[in-house]
DNA sequence: GTCTATACCCGGATAGAC
DNA sequence: GTCTATCCGGGTATAGAC
């Protein structure tokens, strides 16, 4: 595989777990065997590779959730299983890349912020859908589009809270509120 | 005022913006007058500093609501003001202090860690007292631990969504969500 | 308690050879 | 595309005078 692509790779595991601040050229291009002036030959600057990593996650992201839709059995499913990644995440001691990014907005340019606003639309909307298609289970009567950013809000926030304790109550907690919301939670 | 207070003050108010790792004893000591030297008089080491600072959360908090149960008239209204504060950070560009170091919790003693956990604890806890105490007016039948836990992770996630874009969305979505656990929202 | 001065390290970034 | 070498700035931290 390429440099780059490993590269990016490395970065995006590096940004979840430490933040993009604490990843420096040196660091990263030690973890695939390159020298810091080849990690500067393919992201000039260090918003290059923060705008490469929050396009690759987008991307990724995108394909999942179309995976996710297609081949799930209902709504319900499909949202718990998204709710799993952030799970998996936790328990990997990272945090959502878009939730670090935003930490650590100082850092960003305007472009990288905007395109990071993208990343957690692409997440919403399709939260926002989902909701939609399961409407007819839905126990509650507020609107998919709030149902969608309450729950992406609860992750992010359950699983910042829950990186510091070695507990999964924070998230089981989350769950709950998801289960509350269907009538059929098989 | 001490320079010792001062120089919390600031440290506080920088740290919920731009966080720890980018916070200079330089800096900090430029905003209050001192040299860096000085800085380090009261605060040795960095985590000395962050020690510092959660401790002093910590205690603001506790009294803040203390208070605030105590001139509420309702558990609704109480819960309400204590969202009205994360919106308040929000408008500032700020972070609550807690979500910023957890975020940043590789740079963290271990005793920094479970001081910080103490901090989520000391809200929790109040929040599910409140939520214990309005009990009557709930219209969902989740334990009060679980709302208090997913409120407050509504709440840290959503501003740390809603940080990089210029809406209120994220909040306001949060805000009605608590609003439907209540039958009466006066 | 605060200062000046300084040691030391590490990060970002670039120039130029291969 | 990758290397070596290097510059420069800025960070933590300490020693010692006042």
């Amino acid at each position: 595989m390429s440099s780059k692509i490993r590269l990016e790779s490395a970065a995006t595991e590096a940004v979840q777990k430490n933040g993009l601040k604490s990843l420096s050229f040196r660091t990263l291009g030690a973890e695939v065997g390159v020298k810091s002036s080849s990690v500067h030959y393919h992201f000039p600057e260090k918003s290059d590779l923060a705008q490469a990593l929050i396009d690759r996650y987008r991307t990724g992201l995108c394909s999942d959730l179309k995976h996710l839709s297609a081949n799930s059995e209902s709504a319900y499913s499909a949202i718990a299983e998204f709710v799993g990644v952030f799970i998996g995440y936790c328990n990997e001691g990272k945090l959502c890349l878009g939730a670090m990014l935003a930490s650590e907005s100082e850092l960003l340019t305007q472009a990288n912020r905007e395109s990071l606003t993208g990343v957690f639309n692409e997440m919403q909307v399709w939260l926002t859908d989902e909701f939609e298609r399961g409407r007819d289970e839905l126990t509650v009567d507020l609107p998919s589009r709030t149902l969608a950013h309450c729950l992406l809000s609860s992750l992010e926030g359950a699983h910042l809270i829950a990186r510091n304790e070695r507990s999964d109550d924070q998230l089981l907690s989350v769950k709950m509120l998801l289960d509350s919301w269907f009538s059929k939670v098989n």
